[in-house]
Order: structure tokens, then sequence, then C-alpha cells
DNA sequence: GTCTATAAAGGGATAGAC
DNA sequence: GTCTATCCCTTTATAGAC
């Protein structure tokens, strides 16, 4: 009896320091991914900022690859959820533009590093979005595009395809942060200035498309 | 006499051989530098592709830091020139805008992997920059806040920060080429469709800008 | 200048003890 | 589950012949 009841606490410990590690790895590894790539991340890094060993890593995630993997999986699904599930709600369309940018705003002010990162991986290795792409939901691109073309039939704006508007409204949004570095450099702009920019754009950027929308705007 | 002949012959073949196979190996590594980014480029791949060996790569630039730097000084300046020349120029603020998104664009078409190797490059090396920006004229904001001021003083513009307009013409032209693999991969566009889309933005992004400067437009 | 061969370092992955 | 020690392949860089 007394056996199988340390037997359980060993049991239990190790579980839960089985979580607690992989946690711990999954937090070093997104820091890492992010900030040097997968070509440019080191197994020992990720290891050190965990607070293990190599061969621990190894124990959980049986390669890099694997690791990888994770962490980019979780990361696209952090970037296009928002855009895809704000854009196929039943909201009118001006507060879609409304919300979009100031919720998404948000959320990179909070993971400023998710879009260069998704954007450099995927440029590498095209392939890997087919396969994750297809576990999600996906744009409803016609929704949209009624929207769009009940404003316009209404006289309200002027016509566009929902691809466009897309791309606008992600344009202004997402540029920024993976321009960052750039900013900073040409412009000489400090961290306090850029975060007054992202500020304001959440206020600037709907005003911007729904100004080009608008059919009396020439 | 012969010998003399044949020494210069000689001397002058080797002088053309020499910056021929150096111009072979920079276009070689603007080829997969801008592919793999630093990290991910192989000195392998890059003398296979200028088709010589990796000896001979060190030999002429001591090592794929060096080499790499000198890509990276000639992209930036590529990245960097016409945005500054332009927003310093004496033309009309509107013209500006007009000329800027066509030019830009040609420019990315181009060269469609520049803007995301320089971002990438620039992020996981933010100093490198500082360096190379010095080498260059830089943008002259006073300029550009005089012409927008001139302008809001007419009546004709709403106000609005250079940085901000410089942005938002930044954001609007640059980020497609960045997210070109992700707009593929989820919403299925075909390069053809890509480029109509390039195509059109060279007229929908002046116009989109304008819209929102114009003062009449709420 | 250009090559082949090789040194030297880096880094992912595994073996085996605890 | 976690560690130390080590393997071994990859990749940068150099030596030396032609």
């Amino acid at each position: 009896m007394r056996k199988l009841t340390n037997w359980l606490i060993s049991k239990i410990t190790k579980m839960e320091k089985a979580t607690d590690t992989e946690q711990k790895i999954l937090n070093a590894a997104k820091l890492v991914f992010q900030e040097k790539g997968m070509a440019g991340a080191r197994m020992q890094e990720i290891a050190d900022k965990a607070g293990i060993n190599k061969a621990l890593l190894h124990y959980y995630f049986r390669s890099k690859e694997k690791l990888f993997r994770k962490i980019f999986e979780e990361i696209v699904q952090k970037f296009l959820t928002p855009i895809i599930s704000e854009m196929n709600s039943e909201k009118p369309l001006e507060v879609k533009i409304w919300t979009f940018a100031e919720s998404y705003m948000n959320m990179l002010t909070a993971n400023p590093h998710i879009p260069l990162f998704m954007m450099h991986e995927l440029h590498s290795n095209p392939k890997a979005l087919q396969e994750i792409a297809h576990k999600n939901i996906s744009l409803n691109g016609a929704l949209l595009q009624k929207q769009i073309n009940e404003e316009v039939a209404k006289g309200n704006f002027k016509p566009i395809s929902f691809l466009e508007l897309i791309v606008n409204m992600l344009s202004l949004s997402v540029f920024p942060f993976v321009a960052k570095p750039m900013l900073k450099a040409v412009f000489g702009i400090p961290d306090e200035k850029f975060n007054q920019l992202i500020e304001q754009r959440k206020i600037a950027i709907p005003k911007l498309i729904i100004a080009g929308l608008k059919a009396d705007c020439n």
C-alpha cells in the first residue's frame, strides 16, 4: 500500500514536471525561433533559455524540425485566426473595419515578432502553410464581397474586390511591425514614439480605409 | 619583347577574369542570400551558382560575413534611395505620391525579394543599418512636412505628420511583396493574379492615400 | 586565379548513468 | 525525467599544388 502510494506520488510529480518542462521548452523555443528564425536558431540557446540541457530537448521533441513545426503552427494560428474570424462574422462591414484594426494591432503589440517571423519562414518553405491552412477555417470571401456589393448598390461605396480591401487593411496594420527595425534606424524613432504611432493608427487606419471606400471622395 | 607582350596579355586576361569572377560571385551571392538569408545561406550553394568552388569565394571575399555585408549594403541602398530621393525632391506633394507608388512598385517587381530580406536581416542585426544609414543621404522630413502644411493651410488636406504619410505609402506598396507567400497560400492566388494585383495597386494606392488626405472626405 | 584536400569549429542528435 | 559525455555530419575557412 505504502509502495503504491509512493509510486502514485512519484508518477504524478513526474507528470507535473513533464508538462512544466514541456511548457518551459515551448516558451523558450517560441522566443528563440521568433528572434532568429529556424535557420538561425540554436538548440543550445533554447535549452539555456529553458534552464535545461540539449539532451532534454530531444527527449521531449525528437528533433529541431519537430519542435519548430509545433511553434510555427501555433504562430500561424495566432496570426490568421483573428483576421479570418473577424472577416467571416456577420457584423456590418464598417464595424468589421473598425474593430479589426484595433483588435489586431493589440494582438500584434503583445506579439510584435509574429508577422516577420511568419513571413520569413513562409518564404523559405511555402509548402509548410498549405497543410496548416487546411486544418483551419478558411476566409469566406463571398460573404465579404456580398457586403461590399450591397454598399456599392446603396451608393455608399465605390466598387472594390474583397482581396484588395483585405490587402489594404493588412498592409496598413501589419507592415509597421515588420518594418520596425528599419523605421527605428532610418527615422531614428525610439520605442516610445513607435508605440504612439501604433496607438494612433488604430483610429487612423479605419478612417483611411473608409475614406478610400466612400463614393463621394474622388 | 615577345615575352613582355605575353606577360601583358596574361595580366590583362587575369584582370578581366578577376572582375568577371567577382561579378559572378556577387550575382550568385545576391540570389542565395536573398532567398535563404544570412543564417540559411551556404557558401557551397553560392559557389555552385557562380560556377566556381568554395576556396575561390574565400579568395575574393575573406569570409561569409564580409561577402554578406557587401550584398546587404547594396540592397539597403536599392531599397532606401528611391524613397529618399523621391521624397526629398521639389515636386508638388501630389505628384510625389503618384510617382512614388508606380516607380517603387516597378523596382519591387523587378526585385521582389528585397523587402523581406532586408527586414529580416535588419531585425536580427539592428546595428548593421546604423552605419550604412549614415553613409547615405537622409530623408528631409522638414521639407515634406512643409509641403503637407501648405496644403493644410490652403484647406486641401487634413493635418498629418510626414511620418504617418510615409508609413502609409510604404505599407501599401511594400507589404504585398513581403506577404506574397501568405497571400498565395491563404487565398490561393497564383502568380498571374498576384501580378495583376500589383499592377492595379500602382493606381489604387495613390488614390487611397489622397482620398485619406482630402479635407472634404470625412 | 583556380583547383583539391583538409583542417577546425559548430551544432544536431544519441548513449548511458543516475 | 534529467544529466554528462560523445558521436558525427555539416559548414566555414585555410594550405598548398598547379
